[in-house]
DNA sequence: CAATAACGGATATTATTTATCCATAATAGA
DNA sequence: TCTATTATGGATAAATAATATCCGTTATTG
């Protein structure tokens, strides 16, 4: 069981696009140098994201991502999805219809004992990370960071950030 | 995030060897049989349960897989320990230290918030699967199987289980 | 019109999963 | 002890998914 590593890419720009003043944003490049990854493949997860009405993203001179959505609302459960698709993780082949004594479709009316008992814990996981939402995560990060850090982060939002007149 | 279907077929396995008579085995090809599982990948499954000590194994004529433990003590989470191992899903890569606005390693004593939260959520996640065991398993099976085919799968133990004088 | 920047599609590269094979070791029964 | 049986471990191959990049197109600003 493994998670890409584009979620998590996602959810630290997301955290970062919540620092944004309203009306700016950030283009995918200066997104992917602040985060230290490669630009086409997180342009990808943007996409993704944008999409999924996470972010909006603006072409053209002076464009880029912001949030599509005050942080209240966006929890980590979104981005997840958003990346990695709503799919169950754990997948039911239907092991019980084959062999020698597998079931007939009369008695596979109910879904698999089994499988109901990953899917169960599933949606447990999933309502975990809804109950996460971007604005605990900027508050968590700026309870670890050093004022000095908070404001050199403050300055390269302004410097990078682009705004529409 | 995927689970890999060996998971799905060892808790079948396991289910099925939760039904046999005490000192009886089954043979690792009849077991694939059973399922309607290619026999040698099933075969590495059954290797990785007998080394997390789920099953016991015994080579040899009339040798097979049996459970090592009594069905109420195996969860399903042990299983999927057993074959995906216990390695979190979600890896943090420590972004948070790159980039112009990298937060130097005195600031990274906590785990980053966005992968306690994914840690936290599995916690829960691991602890559902954990929650259910191999009787609960076999109970929910039998509900779902008619008596006839209840009947049927208890012959085909008898034909195919092996036992040690 | 020129420069910028996201979008979508195609493609390459690398891991991981899935699956198989074989030589070896152990066991039961004749 | 001999033979048939069965798990073990390692090596390997094929298929699939994750990771990463590139480019032509489209939209936007000034």
């Amino acid at each position: 069981m493994k998670i890409g590593k584009g979620v998590e890419w996602a959810a630290h720009t997301c955290a970062l696009l919540a620092l944004l003043p309203p009306g700016a944003s950030l283009p995918g490049e200066a997104l992917a140098d602040f985060l230290g990854v490669p630009v086409p493949y997180l342009a990808k997860q943007l996409q993704a994201l944008s999409r999924a009405g996470i972010v909006t993203a603006k072409r053209g001179a002076a464009g880029g991502y912001r949030l599509a959505r005050i942080p209240e609302t966006l929890s980590l459960w979104d981005i997840t999805a958003a990346i990695e698709g709503t799919a169950p993780s754990f997948r039911c082949t239907e092991v019980r219809r084959s062999g020698p004594c597998g079931a007939p479709s009369a008695e596979c009316n109910n879904p698999c004992v089994i499988a109901a008992a990953f899917y169960s814990a599933e949606e447990g996981y999933r309502e975990a990370l809804a109950a996460v939402n971007l604005t605990d995560v900027v508050a968590g990060v700026a309870e670890d960071a050093s004022s000095k850090r908070k404001q050199r982060i403050g300055d390269w939002i302004k410097q990078n950030a682009t705004s529409t007149a």
